[in-house]
Parts: C-alpha cells; sequence; structure tokens
RNA sequence: GUGGCCGUAGCUCAAUUGGUUAGAGCACCGGACUGUGGCUCCGGGGGUUGUGGGUUCAAUUCCCAUCGGUCACCCCA
C-alpha cells in the first residue's frame, strides 16, 4: 500500500509494475494455450447491472455513484454480468463453446485486509455453450496451469473441489430439508474456522437434528476417504452425481493436474450462484487467502436477462497470487536495463553520444547517456548502475572516429570495433 | 460498518523513569581517488515523530480524537 493512494488502492512503481507485467504475461500465456480469447468491457457499468445478480444489499460493498447525466452507476466488482451481457448480444453468432477471458481491474467498496483490496485486477476464464463435464476439467486444468507457469507445483498449492449437486443429493440423503441448506451450507464454509459446538448450535437453531448434524460433519471428513464415501453415496441414492465428479476427476488426470486436486464438500462458493462443480486453489500452508475460485452457473445467464446456456469460469485475483509468489520466491526480480550506454570521452562531447545514441535506437535497440556533461569515470558509473547490458565509449584519445571500445555486462574484456560495423549489426 | 494491535527519513530501525538542535545503516545527490566503471574516503539533501487536540516548565514518549496500516468479524461476485 502506498501512502497518498486511497486506502485499499495501489501505486505501481517500476518495481511493482513489473511484478504485475509478469503476472499478465503468464495469465496470457496461459490462456492462449487453452484456446480462450481476450475480451474487455467498460469500467463503469449501471448500478443495477449488479443489483439484478446480488441483490441491494451488494450497494453497501461497490463504489457506486450519479452521474451528471443522473444515471446510477458502478464501478464494476466483477466482470461476470459484463460478460454475460456481451455473450448473450451475440450468442447466436458465436461458435460454442466459447471461451473468452479477460483481464479486469475490479473495485470493491469494503475495508482493505491482507490479499484483499478495494482494487484488484482478475484473470478471469469462462467457457459458455458446453454442459458435459469435460468443460469442467479444462477449466480446473487452464487454473492450475497458470501455477505451473509461474513455477508453483502441488505441493505449493492445492485444488478443492466440490460439486453442489452432489452435495445437495448427499445433503437430502441425510434428511437436510431444501429450507435447512443454507444453513448446512453455511456450517461447512466455517467448519475450519468456528468451533464444532457453536457450528452444532447454529444447526440445532435451524432445525436440524442432533443426529443429521453429526452426519453432516462426517460428510465433510469423509471427503479424503474413497471407500467411506461411496458408502454415503450409496445410502443417498447420489450415484449419478457422484459419476460425474468421478469423471472430472479422470478427466483431470488425463490433463495432467490430478496431483493437485483433492475433494472437499466443505468448499461452498456463493449459494445463488454455482449450479454443480465448484473449485478453489489455495496455498498449501493455508497461509493466505483463496488464490482462486469458480465453478458452473448453468442458470445465470438466463437470469440475468440473456440466453439460456450452461456456463462456468472462474476468477484470479493478482492479489493474493503476488505474494504467494513473493513468499515462495517464484516473483523474478525485475532488472530494467537499457541495452546499450553510450559514454565520450575526453575527445568527444555529449553530442557524439547524441549522435550514436540516435542511430543504435533507429535499428531498435534501447539506449541511454549521460545528459549534460559528464566525466568518463562517472559516465561509467552510471552505466554500470543502470544495469546496461553493453557500454560502449567513444572519442577517447587513442580511438579514431570511427572506433569505440564495448564491453559487455559482468565482462572484463574490452573489444575495439568499427563504429558504423558495430551499429549495423546492434 | 464493529473490535484487537500498530504508526519516527524512500527502506530497516535508534532516541536512557517525559529532558538541549530526533540519530544510524542502506538508498539518493555531490566531491576526492587527474580522467575505463562495482571498492574506499569525505560531504549533502531529506522528518512540523501520520494528523489534530489535551496534560506538563518540557511530549517521539502519557491521555483523547481522527486518519492510515494490519488482523478478525461481515462478505466473497
Amino acid at each position: 500500500m502506498s501512502p497518498g493512494a486511497l486506502p485499499g488502492f495501489r501505486d505501481f512503481y517500476p518495481t511493482e509494475l513489473a511484478e504485475r507485467s509478469y503476472i499478465f504475461g503468464g495469465w496470457r500465456d496461459v490462456a492462449r494455450r487453452y484456446g480462450f480469447v481476450e475480451y474487455d468491457g467498460p469500467p463503469l457499468e449501471p448500478l443495477d447491472l449488479y443489483t439484478k445478480k446480488s441483490g441491494a444489499e451488494i450497494v453497501d460493498q461497490l463504489y457506486n455513484f450519479t452521474d451528471k447525466g443522473g444515471r446510477e452507476i458502478a464501478l464494476r466488482p466483477e466482470m461476470t454480468p459484463t460478460f454475460a451481457r456481451m455473450v448473450a448480444a451475440r450468442a447466436n453468432a458465436m461458435r460454442k463453446p466459447v471461451r473468452w477471458f479477460s483481464l479486469p481491474q475490479l473495485f470493491r467498496y469494503e475495508r482493505a485486509q491482507r490479499g484483499r483490496l478495494r482494487e484488484h485486477f482478475q484473470l478471469n476464464m469462462d467457457i459458455v455453450g458446453e454442459a458435459d463435464v469435460s468443460a469442467d476439467a479444462e477449466l480446473l486444468a487452464a487454473a492450475i496451469d497458470v501455477m505451473r507457469v509461474f513455477g508453483l507445483t502441488s505441493e505449493d498449492v492445492v485444488a478443492r473441489v466440490s460439486d453442489r449437486r452432489l452435495l445437495n443429493a448427499l445433503l437430502a440423503g441425510i434428511g437436510v430439508t431444501s429450507e435447512q441448506l443454507p444453513a448446512a451450507y453455511a456450517a461447512l464454509d466455517k467448519l475450519d474456522r468456528d468451533p464444532r459446538e457453536v457450528l452444532e448450535q447454529r444447526l440445532a437453531a435451524a432445525g436440524l437434528s442432533v443426529q443429521t448434524a453429526a452426519q453432516l460433519f462426517e460428510l465433510a471428513g469423509a471427503t479424503a476417504d474413497e471407500a467411506a464415501f461411496s458408502q454415503l453415496v450409496d445410502a443417498a441414492g447420489a450415484t449419478a452425481e457422484w459419476e460425474t465428479l468421478r469423471s472430472y476427476l479422470d478427466h483431470l488426470e488425463s490433463l495432467g493436474v490430478r496431483d493437485w486436486v483433492r475433494v472437499d464438500l466443505s468448499i461452498v462458493r456463493g449459494l445463488a450462484y454455482y449450479t454443480g462443480i465448484v473449485f478453489e486453489l489455495f496455498d498449501a500452508k493455508g497461509e493466505l487467502r483463496a488464490i482462486c475460485g469458480g465453478g458452473r452457473y448453468d442458470t445465470l445467464l438466463e437470469s440475468l436477462g440473456g440466453v439460456s446456456l450452461p456456463a462456468l469460469g472462474f476468477g484470479m485475483g493478482d492479489v493474493v497470487l503476488g505474494e504467494l509468489l513473493r513468499v515462495r520466491g517464484k516473483m523474478p526480480a525485475s532488472e530494467p536495463a537499457v541495452d546499450v550506454w553510450v559514454a565520450y570521452g575526453d575527445s568527444g562531447t555529449v553530442e557524439d553520444a547524441m549522435r550514436v545514441a540516435a542511430k543504435v535506437r533507429a535499428r531498435g535497440r534501447s539506449v541511454e547517456y549521460a545528459l549534460g556533461s559528464q566525466k568518463l569515470a562517472r559516465q561509467l558509473k552510471a552505466a554500470y548502475a543502470a544495469g546496461a547490458k553493453q557500454t560502449l565509449v567513444i572519442a577517447t584519445p587513442e580511438l579514431s572516429a570511427n572506433e569505440a571500445m564495448v564491453r559487455r555486462k559482468d565482462e572484463k574484456v574490452e573489444l575495439r570495433v568499427q563504429l558504423d560495423e558495430w551499429i549495423a549489426g546492434a
């Protein structure tokens, strides 16, 4: 956080911008590998684009105001509504499934915390028009490959997956009614954070019997054990749902990312939103917030007034990811360096350096030289400090007009070259 | 929005129960090494101690408020 910037907003100095660009580069690279194409929309949208989806309460959590034309508008807190609108407008004309990604800057009016600012960039990858579970596998594999492209391994990051339909069937199997579902989900979500007794109390308040509550906890705990899991599935008559998840895991195996994935029914995410498989990526040590979250939202496009198409997607923010990369030493140090530094000796002036710089720049290389008038020793010091890959010295008494001495970074030897030839090859 | 902890130079930190003009290292700028760079030496700029009040002869130090940071709650699109 930079003092001076609004709370929760960041100034990107060159070092930070280099890190951001590095992250963006990895994101675009992986999205491209999976055949996704990039889009963008306006950062400012009508307020009701968000209230329509999330209700009026959402207004507390976003930047909204009335513009000079009297329109109620908001800085976008998420990309999905914009995405839905854009897809809906051309749904009929597009080849399905649609694979789009975007790197929007998103805003939310909340108190900032570690990993959660008022502004961030988020990789959004979405697939529209494919109901088959293979699409779910493709999407998660892409999210995991993003981890890989940054040098992270399955030791560093774990993907926890669940399936809304399977969970609903299992919950129904142990006697949870549809009215009690929200309470059951809330309890699952809080499993790691709140003590068991507190959760039991809340479940009881929602009308769940002591026995049902106990089975609920068993359900969440059985995730690692396939045998016990199968029993629960059989008991609930959720075989079809289980088969879907099994097939999902098989696909992930084929895509080469099965090691990263763990079934975990305590993954909840937005209740009104997701309809099928959901997932989250966490750092394996559990020190940070979720790196990424997403899943299938087959009914959302239609409910937003668009077309009826199955869809799925995820969002991955730059803040937590950046922290993870720094903590794990995976963030490359930025080395802003010019290609060539032109220094001149006593036989010349800054204008000689200028003439050479102009020619080398015309060749497409980045060039810097000492502005003003400086002694050669100082110029060379500056060249070193700038991290110049090559330093060219011209106009010293021992050099003729068309000669220069060249030294590469980190090399001791200095070569005498013909200036014209050297520039031509630069 | 609620609560806990924390705010001294760009960064990391000092400043003896409250006591002269708030210091150091790194970084930055300049000088020396008589002109081919990383070393060394010397010097310099930079702070209304987050801000505003209060207590006191005297506040970086104690009290209150406020702003900011951080953690948790809420929420997670």
